[in-house]
DNA sequence: TAGGCCATCTGGTCCT
DNA sequence: AGGACCAGATGGCCTA
């Protein structure tokens, strides 16, 4: 269902997998920085094309009369603009290859099987809270159980799963328990066909190795 | 064909 | 001044 961007440019996540926050180093996004250009049409060229269309007007009239120094022409004045304007493309675009790849990330750890569609990024995002509260429920729960204690009162919240779900309930990862509009990735994930026939609620994750075991 | 998802560009704003 | 972050716009790809 997911779709699978066959122009973009792939993202490499899986040495990432072993750090702690994957994407942090400045490095990485260095190296980023010298992949892949645009596979689709550049609205950069565009507006090169169009010579800083009407839109710049205001600002180039701006410009010539606040300047504190003026010794550039129009033309070099045009020309670092343009200049600028692509770093900072390049920036952007290295900036959403980090971000990116932290998803990429977080999708590889999150317990989906091999053979599932690729979590969309808001799926991503909704799975990995309702799986983080899904943990913090089991450890408080093994906890009480293990000191012999009364089950605590849920931490997250008064009641229920974060989407609404049953208290400490595997399931509420997997199964549709979520009104409209609310953040559970049970919900969407019931939706798609691909992600169907979760693993299963009593181990989540021993049912369903991350996809970073296969690769 | 419509709708969802995505990558990219772009201009604005804030921060260093 | 320059970089990071953000949101809006645009167009491509894919699936139902």
């Amino acid at each position: 269902m997911a779709p699978h961007p066959s122009g973009a440019p792939t993202v490499q996540v899986i040495h990432e997998l072993e750090q702690p926050f994957p994407g942090a180093s400045d490095c990485e996004v260095t190296c980023a920085a010298s992949a892949p250009p645009s596979p689709t049409r550049t609205p950069l060229d565009c507006a090169e094309a169009e010579g800083d269309g009407c839109r710049e007007a205001p600002k180039r009239l701006r410009a010539r009369r606040g300047g504190r120094s003026r010794p550039k022409s129009e033309l070099a004045l045009s020309k670092q603009r343009r200049s600028r304007r692509k770093k900072a493309n390049d920036r952007e675009r290295n900036r959403m290859h980090n971000l990116n790849s932290a998803l990429d990330a977080l999708r590889g750890v999150l317990p989906t099987f091999p053979d599932d569609a690729k979590l969309t990024k808001i799926e991503t995002l909704r799975f990995a809270h309702n799986y983080i509260w899904a943990l913090t429920q089991t450890l408080r729960i093994a906890d009480h159980s293990f000191y012999g204690l009364e089950p605590p009162a849920p931490a997250y919240g008064e009641l229920g799963s974060p989407d609404g779900g049953s208290a400490g309930d595997w399931g509420s990862l997997y199964s549709p328990v979520s009104q409209a509009g609310s953040l559970s990735p049970a919900a969407s994930l019931g939706e798609r066909p691909g992600l169907r026939g979760a693993p299963s609620p009593a181990c989540p994750h021993s049912g369903a190795p991350a996809f970073a075991d296969f690769l």
